[in-house]
RNA sequence: GCCCCGGUAGUGUAGUGGCCUAUCAUACAGGCCUGUCGAGCCUGUGACUCGGGUUCAAAUCCCGGCCGGGGCGCCA
């Protein structure tokens, strides 16, 4: 096993000997000396070859992003502007990469996404591209470690479900033996089976599946989804938790990624608690901005970029109309036209949707028929709330959205390994 | 689901009916090379998404397919 990188060479004193071993990123290769830009997953090094180094004819066949093991030793005196260089003894070609190489890794020309998608494990060579994904990981262990300290216990529901499950999106059709089912949208009633089964904080880092033929810079069609529930705990409370869990994703983010700050939008902490406006409050503003916006109906991307402009990153908008929101979303006590719900917001992106839930059993299956679905299909989620179901409340957090906007990426598919969107499904 | 835009060497582009035997960059191959570092210089290889149509003539115009990017809706 390999267990020193290239960024150990920092601290190797000049004179010693060291073995790296990375891929030959670029390789000049002159008539008595020759350069090869070694790269690993910490890093760079310049291996400078000597015409006198008995491997020199090596580079003669050596190609871009071939894997290399070199062996030599630091100098005194660092020339090269990489900041890392070692003077080359020995050079062993571990495994040729073919020519031409079907993207670019260093080359001064643009790829296409679509193009780059393609060659996906390619492109996931370039530490720019390679550093958005383990900002994901720092940012989703901050939120885990977060979601831990507060009594939270990770669970896995199933990813395959019988019937539709919130209505609305619409759902992926997949043969099941003799059966016909679908591929869940969201974990949203099995979370709140579970608060039913006594697990009274409870959490999902997951797949989540939406067959919406969208073709946009912020939708994917397989996504990752972070799902809280917590019993015994209203919508103020979930947010709470939501707010302080989003801001230890991002610290630990900038904590632990090197560079972090240089290559993100979202540079410190965020201050909690987040800003909230109502969503009544919202038509106001829209209203004064001279935006049509018709009460009582979602706010379009459009308005939602109006309202954007008002805040300077993170904000919840709360109190959405019962008539835009799913039928589990509890109503407010005082007003029943308006829930106990909530969307994180980042200018106009929704990051997170929200609320304390319905756990009135006869309420809820009122709410099902209203939104026009058949009771019946809900039984094996209903019967949970017969016997003993506390209030409780939560979110579903869109993790791929979360890391767009905290790096400001362009694109979603971006934050995704193998992106799976309208037509996409390679690699 | 509706709408808009696009598809030219491995990669990215220029080219709006004949001057295209298709531009440039990068990559690749070969040559020169003095510690290079977006190395440099010289030579070379390499492309019009597919199928119909219009025309004396199509990369270029029209229709359709396939593929891609985006807007709306919907959402995370």
């Amino acid at each position: 096993m390999k267990n020193f990188f290239i960024s150990d060479i920092d601290n190797i004193t000049p004179g010693k000997e060291v073995h790296v071993k990375g891929w030959a990123q670029d390789i000049r290769l002159m008539k008595n000396i020759a350069f090869i830009i070694v790269r690993d997953s910490t890093g760079l090094v310049q291996a400078t070859v000597k015409r006198d180094c008995p491997d020199f004819h090596k580079l003669e066949t050596l190609s871009r992003e071939s894997v290399v093991e070199i062996t030599g030793t630091v100098p005194e005196k660092v020339q090269s502007n990489i900041g890392r260089e070692i003077l080359v003894t020995s050079v062993e070609l571990i495994n040729m990469a073919e020519v031409p190489l079907p993207i670019g890794i260093t080359d001064n020309v643009e790829t296409d996404m679509d193009t780059r998608f393609n060659s996906r494990f390619l492109d996931l060579r370039k530490p720019e591209i390679g550093r958005i994904f383990q900002a994901k990981s720092a940012i989703l262990w901050g939120i885990r470690n977060f979601l831990m300290s507060q009594g939270f216990t990770e669970v896995q529901t199933p990813k395959t479900v019988s019937a539709a499950t919130e209505g609305g999106a619409e759902l992926f059709h997949v043969k099941y033996f003799e059966k016909n089912i679908f591929l869940n949208q969201s974990p949203q009633l099995y979370k709140e089976m579970l608060v039913a089964s006594g697990v009274e904080r409870v959490f999902e880092v997951g797949p989540a599946f939406r067959a919406e033929e969208h073709n946009t810079p912020r939708h994917l069609n397989e996504f990752t989804s972070i799902d809280i529930e917590m019993g015994f705990a209203d919508h103020h409370d979930a947010m709470h938790m939501l707010e302080n869990a989003i801001a230890k994703g991002i610290s630990n983010f900038l904590e632990n990624v090197r560079d972090a700050s240089s290559f993100s939008v979202v540079k410190e902490k965020p201050v909690t608690p987040f800003p909230r406006v109502s969503y009544l409050e919202c038509i106001k503003i829209l209203k004064g901005e001279g935006y049509p916006a018709v009460h009582g109906e979602d706010l379009n991307n459009e308005a939602l970029k109006i309202i954007g402009k008002k805040f300077d990153g993170f904000y919840f908008i709360t109190d959405w109309p019962t008539s835009v929101r799913p039928f589990y979303t509890a109503l407010l006590d005082n007003n029943p036209e308006y829930t106990k719900s909530y969307d994180l917001q980042f200018r106009e992106i929704e990051i997170t949707s929200g609320a304390q839930r319905v756990h009135n059993p006869a309420e809820l299956k009122r709410r099902i028929e209203d939104k026009g679905l058949d009771s019946d299909d809900f039984e094996f989620y209903l019967r949970t709330f017969k016997y003993g179901m506390p209030p409780h409340a939560g979110w579903g957090l869109g993790l791929e959205r979360l890391v767009q906007v905290i790096l400001g990426l362009p694109n979603i598919r971006e934050a995704s390994l193998f992106p799976r969107d309208r037509n996409r499904v390679f690699p």
